[in-house]
DNA sequence: ACCTGAACACCGTTCAAGT
DNA sequence: ACCTGAACACCGTTCAAGT
């Protein structure tokens, strides 16, 4: 009797995923969960896609992005921000980054690394170095979070070098290689 | 009435890939496409996934790889040569790259990588390196090839940096910060 | 060894109609 | 504005039984 609003929709959307995972966030359980038939939700959202798309934007928007330091040093904060953003949601990783790489949202890292490289004068290269970041960040967090489940399941004893502090350790190490990169690219640039 | 063989299988299967799309994989699909029941196909893999990562690791055995060159050349070839096979078959890049993460199949790449790197004196980097390598080259094919099936369904304007003879630029770009990164931090790291 | 037949337990999406 | 009811056109997987 208590109709829902489309934030509300969003919003038990993250509950069910977080609790039963992407596989089980079907338009058929989150109408169930929200005491509605599944057909209801067409009424707030286009598709199963656009729901999701709004999803991980709502994600991306409860990150504590950081606004200050030299470039180099806000690149890999932001970077950081972003897997840990990822990793507090199950199925966070594979979610956002199928989002992104369909083009329907969770464009806010590509925007925030973009201007970051931008201000910092990496002039002309700054899409590319973005988009080179991100491919990493998503790519790590994915398979951390995969091997992370994996493990959970009982199915693969502990893989160090995919779980626990050298994940991290290893993604430091991989993000380190990527800024280095583009300061090299960057600097062996032709001036403008 | 001609029974049909794992091999058989998996052939059939990258047909109805590269004509089709992955959506259109299904069990039900290909199972009328080789004359028979879906049940059929259970006989010869225990999962859609185990089919999957078999057609995975086809379509990687197809690949001209390299074997000469010092490892900064060597590495670069065989990073264009991945992307130039994920992008012969229609989804191919998807495929391969889900394949590889959830720990199926698809590891050759990652022990071409690895070898390449190690032999070339990198030590003990090389499997956060070739790790990173692979999650640029995954996710910049993801990218491209979902721009360009974006395009050709005409729904979207040709986004010039995601197709055509830029988007092999902006590999290369993307591929050379990972390379001079590499080189970089195994140049910081401390003599073994 | 390879396949059939039949079932189980699901999907996303559409659409006329209700309040 | 938000939802119901009912349908459409599908999924992957299991399993006893056949040849």
């Amino acid at each position: 009797m208590n109709r829902n609003t489309r934030p509300d929709v969003v919003t038990k959307a993250i509950e069910v995923l977080d609790e039963l995972g992407l596989p089980d966030l079907t338009m058929r359980r989150l109408g169930a969960e929200l005491g509605v038939r599944p057909s209801a939700l067409y009424h707030h959202f286009p598709s199963k896609q656009a729901l999701l798309a709004a999803v991980a934007d709502e994600l991306l928007d409860r990150a504590p992005w950081p606004a200050v330091g030299d470039w180099t040093t806000r690149t890999a904060a932001t970077c950081h921000v972003l897997r840990d953003t990822l990793l507090a949601y199950r199925d966070g990783a594979e979610l956002v980054a199928t989002v992104h790489s369909f083009g329907l949202g969770a464009r806010r890292p590509y925007e925030l690394l973009v201007s970051t490289l931008a201000e910092g004068g990496v002039g002309p290269l700054a899409p590319t170095a973005a988009r080179t970041l991100l491919h990493f960040v998503y790519g790590h967090a994915v398979d951390e979070q995969t091997h992370l489940q994996a493990a959970a399941a009982g199915a693969i004893g502990d893989d160090p070098l995919e779980t626990g502090p050298r994940a991290s350790e290893d993604f430091g190490v991989g993000l380190g290689i990527v800024i280095a990169g583009i300061q090299v690219m960057h600097a062996a640039q032709p001036a403008r």
